[in-house]
RNA sequence: GUCCCCAUCGUCUAGAGGCCCAGGACAUCAGCCUUUCACGCUGAAGACGCGGGUUCGAUUCCCGCUGGGGACGCCA
């Protein structure tokens, strides 16, 4: 099965482990969760679930100064939303700074770490240089086998992992495949700071190791970090995780969708009136496939995915097939469930008999809208109060001889013996075909009289959830203007 | 600059040497349905980046080129 390394590998692991994967989704607070991170989120919980393993949540809050406990919030509530339930307690990971400054410490009791005078105005000064003759930015080892005695008085050092510095490093990724970097390429990353904090580099080994982590399912753009991470693992005696590096999601100019450039976070998503089904179903098929299926609910997803089925080339977020998905997930959704989202866009609340108008009339609706938010300014008829305000296309619609056509269809509303959609329209024909119209002479006009627009449900549906006084009433409104 | 990754219709993708003069989905266009608009249905147009190999045979394997992306922090 290795005959062709550019494919995809075996699992390092048994393809049937004994032991259950563990995944984490570990992002800093430092903004909203965006779409990228979500879909992250989304792989490591649908391997998890589809492995009988667990899927835990991790905070990356070792950034005090960007970290912020409202950026957690949304962190959490976006996973919520999206119904990505993670497994136990929340690890945050500032809170076990003592215990990755403990690793440090260690190494360099070992000799595999040190300590580093360098000061940012040298390391500039080194990249610099470094770029200007074509090799690698890197840090280049100054202080690796110096003897402290020379370190200068009142520099206060960061601590330094003891990179090989021949040889190479190879990383057998579950998405990339074998991927190999020359060790003259990396450098001795720092682990502490100055001011004796941990990085990031060093918390997140410490914290995967120590939290079980089996598989780390994460962006592409932590490809290379994968090969720091491998060294320092060995440099601590443990066996790394699998790796999964899973291509970025994409914006429509093909570039690294991230905060700054174009991406939204979650919540943004849910304003807009996208479903989390149909969120996730989208998510799910930027970057992995199965066959040709492209409506996969949650349990055939859970079902059906595993690593394998990740590709390799980023994806572009198209809204345009996110809005053909949401729009199936809306007609499949639950009427109840549907009004009850939408009631949240009126202001004031829609009034229970609104609720119950706005309800029944759903399934005249979903078929019309692909976000909810459409959906709102479809049923907004149902919840409006009289007299009705008209769009442009409904005025243009109450030609005199239209008015004409309602005045004369009116009465025979009015003594309409059951009000039902069939009965309405039942009469409504009978009286186009006496009266030598057509039907949509007759139906134009009374929807432009009814909901206050050229578009809307059926007509003779609407009609009947608004009732007969209520229709009658807003017939009258345009019949005599007060 | 250095390293790494990627490359099938506009977009998301199927495709693991012959089943492919390349399939599905979104978007587009045309038609049907129809009280509006949708939904749905039918059909159309639309892609294997280029050049070398390997092979009886390459979208599929190898190399190069080109193009795109990512990483090179005492951020995560």
């Amino acid at each position: 099965m290795l005959d062709s390394p550019t494919r995809h590998l075996d699992p390092p692991q048994d393809p049937t482990p004994a032991m259950p994967p563990v995944t984490r989704f570990a992002p800093s607070p430092t903004g909203f969760l965006h779409i990228g991170g979500a879909r992250t989120a989304l792989f490591n919980w649908l391997y998890a679930r589809h492995h009988g393993g667990r899927f835990l949540l991790r905070i990356e809050d070792t950034d005090r100064a960007r970290s912020t406990e409202a950026a957690i919030a949304a962190i959490l509530d976006g996973l919520a939303w999206l119904g990505l339930e993670w497994d136990g307690e929340v690890v945050y990971q500032f809170a076990r700074a003592e215990r990755h400054a403990e690793v440090a410490r260690r190494l360099v009791a070992e000799g595999r770490a040190y300590y580093c005078y360098a000061t940012p105005a040298e390391l500039e000064e080194m990249r610099a240089t470094a770029r200007a003759e074509g090799r690698p930015l890197r840090y280049d080892g100054r202080w690796r086998d110096r003897d402290p005695a020379e370190a200068p008085e009142g520099v206060p050092p960061v601590v330094r992992m003891k990179a090989p510095q021949e040889g190479e490093t190879t990383i057998a990724d579950l998405v990339q495949g074998e991927v190999t970097v020359a060790n003259a390429q990396l450098d001795d990353m720092v682990l502490l700071r100055a001011d004796g904090t941990p990085t990031y580099m060093l918390s997140v080994v410490v914290d995967d190791h120590d939290m079980d982590i089996t598989t780390v399912i994460r962006g592409d753009d932590h490809l290379t970090n994968a090969f720091r991470q491998t060294q320092l693992y060995r440099l601590c005696g443990w066996e790394p995780p699998a790796f999964a590096h899973i291509p970025l999601i994409h914006g429509p100019d093909g570039a690294k969708l991230s905060k700054r450039h174009g991406a939204l976070g979650v919540e943004a998503y849910r304003e807009m009136g996208y479903l989390p089904e149909a969120l996730r179903n989208y998510l799910l098929r930027l970057g992995w496939a199965h066959g040709d299926d492209e409506i996969i609910p949650t349990d055939k997803a859970i079902e059906w995915f595993d690593l394998d089925g990740v590709g390799r080339s980023p994806a572009r977020f198209d809204f345009d097939k996110l809005n053909h998905l949401n729009g199936h997930y809306i007609r499949e959704a639950d009427d109840a469930r549907l009004a009850g989202l939408v009631a949240g866009s009126f202001e004031p609340a829609p009034s229970p008999a609104a609720l119950g108008r706005l309800t029944a009339g759903m399934a005249g609706m979903k078929a019309r809208a692909k976000t909810l938010k459409e959906l709102a300014e479809l049923g907004a008829f149902y919840v409006a109060e009289r007299p009705l305000v008209l769009n442009e296309k409904a005025e243009k619609l109450l030609t005199a001889e239209a008015l004409q056509a309602l005045a004369a269809l009116r009465p025979r509303l009015a003594s309409l013996a059951d009000w039902t959609a069939e009965a309405i329209e039942a009469e409504a024909r009978a009286f186009a075909e006496a009266a030598g119209l057509k039907l949509g002479a007759v139906a134009q006009p009374l929807r432009a009289a009814l909901t206050g627009s050229n578009v809307s449900p059926p007509i003779f549906e609407a009609a009947a959830i608004l009732g007969r006084d209520e229709t009658l009433a807003r017939l009258d409104d345009r019949l005599a203007p007060p």
